[in-house]
DNA sequence: AGAAACCCTGTACCAGCTCCAGAGTCAAGC
DNA sequence: GCTTGACTCTGGAGCTGGTACAGGGTTTCT
């Protein structure tokens, strides 16, 4: 029994990203963000990845597979990287955001009701210089659910996304 | 009776953005869109607008506050513009729009299920070296409903927004 | 007249990648 | 040995829907 080498699997990018089913920048992305290590590098500069690369680049797209942003996958990945810490952080991160995505989905309720009320303005086609839809629309009349800035990517919670435009005190 | 005035409302950027609701590097970046017209200026070179500005400004906001990105409001001013044609137009943007979102909401939940799977794996904090949750995330076996992008901002459909992986073919 | 409030243009920035150009590396075939 | 093609490298630009300056000019109030 000859010990177990420590990595069996040594690849380059291009098949660590396959495996992870993501694209080759994705990897360089993370990697410049953070999220990877720093791989060794051939002679020749490719880079080369073992088994817990793999492991982690997976872990990333499973998190992001899942709605989060890059914060929380990192703030996940220190939990992970301090395996003498209790646990307790991590719960906290997923409640805070299957409580976000509860939030989403409200939100987005809200508006399909909204969609649904204007669309009937409209039961059949005519000119639309009398189409309700589009009067509806320049009026600002039915809007009382949708005051918010919409188009927040993902959910993006903690980020300096699309403002909120609750600054017009 | 004189004539009554064509434009009664007469303002610069700054009093349209916040008639609308808006900041004015919005009204301006709309108008390097081509959303919003390039409109007449002062002898000092200010913007100044009329009634007509305001209502488009307000169409433009409504929209997007019912999740339309700029596309289909784009679309939307074009329908506005053409007023001999029919609307036929107008309601079929709107049924794609809300079938959009019903589908962001389908997924939400599969999403929102998911998560709280993987939010009982670990009922009571313990070190992160066992802690369910860390160790699912590594792993790819619960993902079966998680093998989108995510993170699709807004709904973007028609964008060439954040890169759809389904290439690995 | 001077200060404050407003407006102008141009540029850079955010997330989370994606894509490209131009160059280098490597393995296989002849 | 040499060529071909597949792969990789770095650096930079681009996408959405704005936001946030900097460094100037204009208007308005006192």
């Amino acid at each position: 029994m000859i010990n177990v080498a420590k990595k069996d699997l040594v690849v380059k990018i291009g098949e660590l990203a396959l495996a992870a089913g993501t694209q080759i920048e994705t990897v360089r992305y993370y990697e410049r963000q953070g999220l990877l290590p720093e791989p060794e590098r051939t002679l020749g500069n490719y880079r080369i990845y073992g088994d817990e690369h793999l492991e982690r680049l997976s872990f990333i797209r499973q998190c992001r597979a899942l709605d989060m942003n890059l914060e929380e996958v990192r703030a996940l990945l220190q939990f992970k990287d301090a395996p003498q810490d209790n646990c307790a952080g991590v719960n906290e991160l997923l409640d805070e955001h299957i409580q976000h995505v509860s939030e989403r989905i409200k939100e987005l309720r809200v508006l399909q009701s909204t969609l649904r009320a204007l669309r009937e303005q409209c039961a059949q086609p005519q000119g639309t210089d009398s189409c309700g839809i589009l009067t509806e629309l320049s009026k600002g009349t039915f809007s009382a659910t949708a005051s918010r800035p919409a188009v927040h990517a993902g959910h993006a919670h903690g980020a300096a996304r699309t403002a909120r435009p609750r600054r017009s005190s």
